[in-house]
DNA sequence: CACTATACCAAACAACCGTTTGTTTAGAAC
DNA sequence: GTTCTAAACAAACGGTTGTTTGGTATAGTG
């Protein structure tokens, strides 16, 4: 590549200074949330984004697409969020923890974009449900590998300890409300009901360091 | 009121013989479960009954409130199922795995009217969302009653443990494939990592009478 | 047999849906 | 200043939605 004083190619066209996209995104990201991908009408959407919903179509070829873009923005976020617990410092045990509490801060409280990915099911828009599933997958590897990493006595089902963590976690978007449980409170209960004995065979008086 | 030989007035009119009100209810059950509330037509409902979709209006005076009948045909379900489980003989521990197996049974595999009380949020039906509320709840005190008879360590937070268990129990219609697991084997897994120690301080070689 | 409420059919209603089409505006490039 | 294009507006499209209305066959009762 010869440095050129300026780029021949005027660079895939500057995009303009007042971009709405974002907005868009957002907005969807609000509805597909709280109302769910087939209650939120395309109108809706370009309501709150201040537009009309025909001009939503100059961005997205469809109403399944624009879900394509904000779940997949969903899942990045929560990933991030996801990121630094796990390569916190300590045990895997409280790496786990520190990972469930920001699933569930950025499921319940940081932004819409993570409540579309729990709630909304990839069936609703068949037509890229596909891609949804691949979406998803990609994160609950991660959450998998933290699971993975536990030091857990030998036969252990891993599988099902992560379908289990993992469903209890997205199924708190259904009864949680701001205020009784906070994130961090949550996930160290729930982590803790895993990781310390409950049957009668071992006594409850064990320490451990918190 | 005098005492005559027959009721003067005929008794709240004797039902006709052909009643296809419970197909109507399956058909309904069927489609919400399957696709969700918003997603099913009355002409989906009215189509599957072998009727036209005013003739429903007949039997329900609105979609919201065919919802509700179902939705309570659902929990009625779903009770049924799991009491021999919670007067069965044993500790509570077993009690509990059985309630969860019939939870998941009649959840993934006995019928579509389980899978509308957990699939069906009661915000998608704003106009009868307190009773679907009320409903789900009348269950879930049942449960929460199992819950309650376990032995378990003092200030166990038996809250979270019923909110943790009932969450993974109904994520799993997100991810239940028929083959893999079954619901036995599934509700076993899930009460053994909450009863069996996990963490490093307990030995993972306790014995226990399963 | 006559009568009445039941349980449906047949057809339409207004409202809303996702989407398309043609046109206009605003900013950057030459 | 002209040209080009990104990004919107304005208005409609056909189809589907839940629901209503009026009529009708039928089964059970007196």
């Amino acid at each position: 590549m010869p440095a050129a004083a300026r780029p021949l190619i005027p660079l895939p066209a500057a995009p303009r200074a007042n971009n709405r996209l974002p907005l868009i995104l957002d907005a969807a990201a609000r509805f597909f949330g709280r109302k769910g991908f087939g209650y939120t009408s395309m109108r809706d959407i370009a309501g709150m984004a201040g537009m009309l919903p025909g001009s939503l179509y100059y961005h997205f070829a469809s109403k399944e697409d624009l879900l394509v873009a904000v779940y997949a923005e969903g899942v990045r976020r929560i990933k991030v969020a996801v990121a630094p617990a796990l390569a916190a410092p300590g045990d895997a045990w409280s790496r786990l923890e520190g990972a469930c509490a920001a699933h569930l801060a950025a499921l319940l409280e940081d932004s819409d974009y993570g409540q579309v990915v729990i709630r909304v099911r990839p069936d609703d828009a068949p037509e890229v449900a596909a891609r949804l599933v691949a979406l998803r997958d990609e994160y609950e590897q991660v959450f998998a590998g933290a699971v993975q990493a536990l030091p857990l006595p030998p036969r252990t089902d891993r599988r099902a300890l992560k379908l289990m963590l993992l469903g209890a976690l997205n199924w708190s978007q259904t009864w949680y409300r701001p205020g009784r449980y906070s994130p961090q409170v949550l996930a160290r209960r729930f982590v803790r009901l895993l990781r310390d004995p409950l049957g009668p065979d071992c006594p409850p008086d064990v320490p451990h360091r918190t």
